[in-house]
DNA sequence: CAGGATCCGCGATGATACTG
DNA sequence: CAGTATCATCGCGGATCCTG
């Protein structure tokens, strides 16, 4: 059974909030990556690879913006930018690895399921209605 | 510092897919609502209030897909069905609630993070670019 | 180098109508 | 009651071009 009087509906939707952007598809691997240390703009973009520019500057301004990296330029020629983890920014992570071990823990059993769930369902291959 | 060698490329992404799913609109409210006990789709749909009936639909496929939650069809007319937490959903939010502490801890420094950052940037009231 | 501006496809979400 | 089917909307993410 799960408290409910600590989650109310107002604090799970901010939780929610706080999951949809740590879930997105790039905000993990850049953590990630600035976990390793501060890192310029261009060394992000090509540590990342597959990344769009686009992307990789909104998702940085997002986390920027909620407190979990910062942003410092060096006003030369050619610019010079670098982002860093926030104190904030590395204490998210330890949560954040607690259900990164439960998840890494119970694929098995959620790819079980899901297999287990298309064999009882085989009309039309899996698509989310 | 995050240790990179237990968060390869695609642990991270797998944990991506785990953090978008139950980060979306409605998974944690729903998951929050069972949490008290089983319930019927249309008891959930009452208690949600302003879900659509697609996403509910879709949602608890999703769960139960995944191996969070059960579907017990009762073959009586009017249709009968109710859906509970399995002991894997039920498990899988304890690393959930540490998170949803952290959150609860940490509002208020990202609520602080957010409006400095916009004092910042006074330009056209926030856009996500 | 570090972006800003723009156009586009796609999937998530929602609203509405219908059914066993 | 518990869905399915259809249509419309909106933001994410990608691709491309341009600039200080």
């Amino acid at each position: 059974m799960i408290p409910t009087d600590t989650h109310d509906t107002g604090t799970c939707q901010r939780i929610s909030e706080l999951l949809s952007r740590i879930g997105d598809k790039w905000t993990l691997l850049i953590v990630r990556a600035l976990g390793q240390g501060p890192k310029r703009f261009s060394a992000l973009k090509r540590e990342l690879g597959s990344i769009s520019q686009k992307m990789l500057t909104r998702t940085l301004r997002n986390l920027e913006r909620d407190g979990f990296v910062s942003r410092t330029v060096t006003p030369v020629t050619p610019p010079q930018v670098e982002y860093a983890l926030t104190p904030m920014g590395l204490d998210l992570f330890c949560p954040i690895a607690a259900l990164a071990e439960w998840t890494f823990a119970h694929a098995d059993a959620i790819d079980a399921a899901r297999h287990a769930y298309d064999a009882r369902h085989p009309d039309a291959g899996y698509r989310p209605a």
